[in-house]
DNA sequence: TTGACTATGAAAAAATAATATCAAAGCTTA
DNA sequence: TAAGCTTTGATATTATTTTTTCATAGTCAA
């Protein structure tokens, strides 16, 4: 039996230690078994002790047997690559699997739905660093909005996340300039103080204003120059923001990368700044 | 350099014995070198001194270190799509699908990282009602936290996001009961302040402690019950979350289907309660 | 054929790895 | 809260594996 499915199949009977360690072997099976039991002990912060013991459970003679079964798999499965991939997919319960694989056709319909114009277009807004951005999202995406917003702030400065209270709105009304962006995310259901929001910013500035939405397009869309449109009905209770995510976090990538150099003088000096004790800023 | 290659570069300059070893490792490569030096002697009718001055003379440390680099060529070669990626900073073709195909492979590997066995019961853990739930992260991935509470939020009552300052947490550290479970997303740069937080919870209260984050391990991961262990490396400059958020997406819809009634209930309620014009609550 | 050299493996030693023991800490249950 | 059970890792022990040592066998040149 494969020892995937072993650890699977005990996984219910399992204390805390051993929960850490079937962890960390499934991480990165097959391999993270084949270090010696000492090297594995330290890189999961457990014994050799608790390693020896959980491998017998498990139903294998020693440690050393654990790990010829695990060589052996290697060499089974080596014809094809793709049986390891294979076998990880038959151990998940359904309802992960399943969950995964509605998670990556949002993912890809949401990059499909995007030109690669307008991305560039958008990355290229956001990563002008003469341009203040504004950021914003709704109940749940705000999200999105504080994981933009705090990427961008590694990148570049002015950047401001915008407070969850409208009454503050005002303040940060007053700064926006032409030129600045305001970024909103915004899924169903909308929330007109977003909408709101944008108007008011767009006609006292007439700054740019980018939105993130569903395809039933939020009012917020209105309002905007640029539109990213991603699509989340998982056909669960709940719509996923994957897709979304995911395209924030190419879009936060080609911003780094295209001010790579700048990115990095940056990170460097944030991180001589730290309090080491790791105080988190706050988004102002 | 692959070991294959070494072999061939020296196959001219070897003796009788090493040809022998050479054949034999060639023969059944890259697994024959995975036997024990005693075994690997035995079959090719050599001792294990000339195996041990042979892989020497290949360069290695000596036969464990030889090992190692097999183990390395073989997890190479094994590699994912998404680790083929890692390493060619500069994306080709088409940026958006490119990145998208990384954060695919992200996902399928942290669900299959992820048995149902605990996957299940964090689920049971954090849809008990009867279980207060504390939630933070780090720096950024309290963007993840963030998102998991507000859902939450919507499913069941008694749920907590912590503020960032760590001034103010003791408030809730009072609070914490036995029962109760805190929530963790630390993705490396791991926080201090996090882990301290957890280790005093658990002194404290001796509470649950559930933790999302890398296969590096945070070291909040020392004082967890429960560990979410999710791969982030994306092969660009920032690492990508998007697996951990499925991941966190298909736990939030499982605990909403599995309180389904309930869940509705509350989403009416609070829908006939919200304030039309749209202010966002604050979570505490 | 001899002598100088290399190659080789048996045996011993060393290094390394794995497991058993045990005390302490943690958890459960009455 | 205390008693009893389980889990855990430090330490000690044992087992295993690898390398060193060294004597012998083999090879080649003179």
């Amino acid at each position: 039996m494969q020892v995937r499915q072993r650890l699977e199949n005990l996984s219910s009977a399992l204390t805390a230690t051993e929960r850490k360690l079937c962890t960390a072997l499934l991480l990165d099976y097959p391999y993270a078994g084949l270090d010696t039991i000492q090297d594995l002990a330290k890189k999961t912060s457990t014994s050799p002790p608790s390693i020896s013991r959980f491998v017998t459970k498990l139903g294998f003679q020693g440690y050393q047997d654990f790990q010829r079964h695990l060589i052996e798999e290697i060499r089974q499965s080596n014809r094809s690559p793709l049986d390891l991939h294979v076998g990880d997919r038959t151990i998940q319960g359904d309802f992960l699997e399943d969950f995964v694989s509605r998670a990556v056709s949002l993912i890809s319909a949401s990059a499909s739905a995007t030109t690669s114009a307008q991305f560039e277009r958008v990355c290229a807004l956001l990563g002008d660093e003469k341009r203040n951005v504004y950021l914003i999202g709704g109940r749940i995406s705000d999200a999105i909005a504080l994981y933009v917003s705090r990427h961008l702030r590694q990148v570049r400065s002015g950047v401001f996340h915008l407070p969850a209270d409208p009454e503050i709105w005002p303040e940060y009304l007053l700064r926006m300039r032409p030129k600045d962006v305001l970024f909103l995310v915004d899924f169903r259901r909308y929330q007109r103080n977003l909408s709101e929001l944008a108007r008011r910013a767009k006609e006292e500035s007439g700054l740019q204003i980018v939105v993130l939405t569903d395809k039933w397009m939020s009012p917020t869309a209105n309002h905007a120059n640029e539109v990213f449109a991603t699509p989340i009905e998982s056909g669960t209770v709940w719509d996923s923001y994957a897709g979304a995510m995911v395209l924030m976090e190419a879009m936060l990538t080609r911003i780094a990368e295209t001010n790579w150099d700048k990115t990095r003088k940056r990170i460097e000096a944030w991180d001589s700044l730290r309090f080491d004790h790791g105080a988190r800023d706050d988004d102002q």
